[in-house]
DNA sequence: TAAAATCTGTTGTTACAACAACAAAAAGGA
DNA sequence: TCCTTTTTGTTGTTGTAACAACAGATTTTA
C-alpha cells in the first residue's frame, strides 16, 4: 500500500510523507489473523493505518453478542476518533481479519495548537478531517442498514449500497456470512435461510461473496 | 447560546468569531417545531449550529420506520459530515424538535487549501475535527445501544451511558417515549411495557423523563 | 375551563427472528 | 491424498418483539 494513495496522505508528496512519519514517531506492527490490535476500554492517542491485510472494528455486549461496525481495508485508518478525543477510552475493539501490518502514528502534535503552522501539518489535519467525516458517514450507513425490522430489509439495504458503490448490480462483499450477520446484527443461520429464500424469490443470486441484485 | 461556548468555536475570541462568521457567510434561520431543516437526499455544503431550541437527526426506510440517530441540543453542530464530503447527498434528515433557530455557515473556504493560513481558520479546522470525532463517537454509542437483541438490554445500555454522563444514577433523558423507541429501534408500546416490568423488577424507577438506575 | 390533541401505558394476538442441532461443502494442513 | 477445521446451508421449536386497539394521563389552545 502506497501511503500517498491513502485518504490520509492524499496530496502530500512522498518526501513530505517521510518527514511527517518521523515527526509523528510512526511505528510498524504486524498482527496474525484474529489477533486484537486495539482493545475496548483502552486509551490510545495513536491512529493506525492498514498497510496490508485487513482489520475490522467491532464491539460485543455482556452476553457475548458480537457486532461489526465496519471493516478496515488496506489503506484505511482507524482510531482517529479516539486520537481526537484525548482520554476517551475506546468503545470498540479493532482486530485483524487476516495477517495484517499496521503503521501507528502519534497525531497529538498535529492536533495541539503548539505546532508550528507548517503547510504539511495543516494539510494533514484537513485530511484527517476528511477521514473522520468518512468514518462518520460509514457509521450512518450501518445504522441505516440495521434500521429495518426484517432481515430481508437489512440485506436489501446493504446490497443496494454495495451495488451503488460498485456501480453495478453485481458486486463482491468484504464479509463472510458470520461477519455479514454481525454487521447487520442478525443471526447467521436465520440470515442464510433468508438469503436462500431471496434467491428462490428471484430477488438476488449469489455464489460465495459475489452477489447479483436483480431488479 | 453563546458561540464561544460551543465546541466549534472553542478557544476563539468573540471578535475573531464575528470576523469568521462574516467570512463564512453565516445566515440565521428559524424553524417551527416539527419542521424539516435538511432533507434526506439533498446536497449541502453548509454546516448548521443550533443557537436555540433543539433538533434531531433521523432517517426512515421505505416502510416508514423512523430511526433517530442523535439529538442535537443547543450549541451543537450538524451537517459537518456532508460539508466535509462535497457532493455526497445526505442519508439523513435533520428536523426541529421544538422551535429552533439555526446559524448556517459555508465552511468550504476553511476546507479548501486555497485559504490563507490565518491562525483562526486553522483553529476552526481543528475544532471541526473535534466536532466530527464527537459525532462519530456518538454514532458508535448508538450502535452499541442497539446491538442487544432484547429491549431491556438496549434500555440498560442506554441508561448506563446516561448515568455515566450525568455522573449520577439519576438523570434526565432528552427523548420522549416515541423518540427513545426510535433511537433504540424498537416499538414504542413494547418498550413502555418493558419499562414497567423493569420498574416492577426494581431495576429502575422513572417519572416522565427522569430515570433512576438502581444498582 | 372545556375541548382537542398529544403522549403514555396496558393488553392480547401474531409473525418472525433467535436458537439449537445437524448436514453438506469448502478450505487448509499433514 | 486423507483428515481436520472452518464455513455455509437447512430444519424445527420457542420466545420475544411488533402490531393493533384502546384507556388513561398530560399538555395545548380556544
Amino acid at each position: 500500500m502506497k501511503l500517498s494513495n491513502t485518504l490520509l496522505f492524499r496530496g502530500l508528496q512522498d518526501k513530505k510523507i517521510d518527514s511527517i512519519l518521523s515527526c509523528l514517531n510512526a511505528e510498524k506492527h504486524s498482527y496474525k489473523k484474529g489477533e486484537i490490535i486495539l482493545t475496548e476500554g483502552s486509551i490510545t492517542e495513536n491512529i493506525g493505518i492498514v498497510l496490508s491485510g485487513k482489520a475490522m472494528i467491532s464491539c460485543s455486549d455482556i452476553w457475548g453478542n458480537n457486532s461489526i461496525l465496519s471493516d478496515i481495508p488496506s489503506g484505511s485508518v482507524f482510531g482517529e476518533v479516539y486520537a481526537c478525543i484525548p482520554g476517551q477510552p475506546m468503545l470498540v475493539t479493532v482486530s485483524a481479519v487476516e495477517n495484517t501490518s499496521i503503521l501507528f502514528m502519534n497525531v497529538c502534535r498535529v492536533l495541539t495548537t503548539c505546532t508550528n503552522a507548517c503547510p504539511f501539518h495543516i494539510k494533514l489535519v484537513r485530511n484527517l478531517l476528511t477521514v473522520c467525516a468518512h468514518k462518520s458517514f460509514q457509521l450512518s450507513q450501518r445504522i441505516q442498514h440495521t434500521s429495518s425490522k426484517s432481515i430481508r430489509g437489512r440485506l436489501m439495504s446493504y446490497f443496494s449500497e454495495c451495488a451503488k458503490q460498485f456501480g453495478s448490480n453485481s458486486f463482491l462483499i468484504p464479509y463472510n456470512r458470520q461477519q455479514l450477520a454481525d454487521y447487520l446484527n442478525v443471526d447467521r443461520s436465520t440470515m442464510c435461510n433468508e438469503l436462500s429464500k431471496m434467491q428462490k424469490d428471484g430477488v438476488i443470486e449469489y455464489n460465495k461473496n459475489k452477489f447479483l441484485l436483480k431488479t
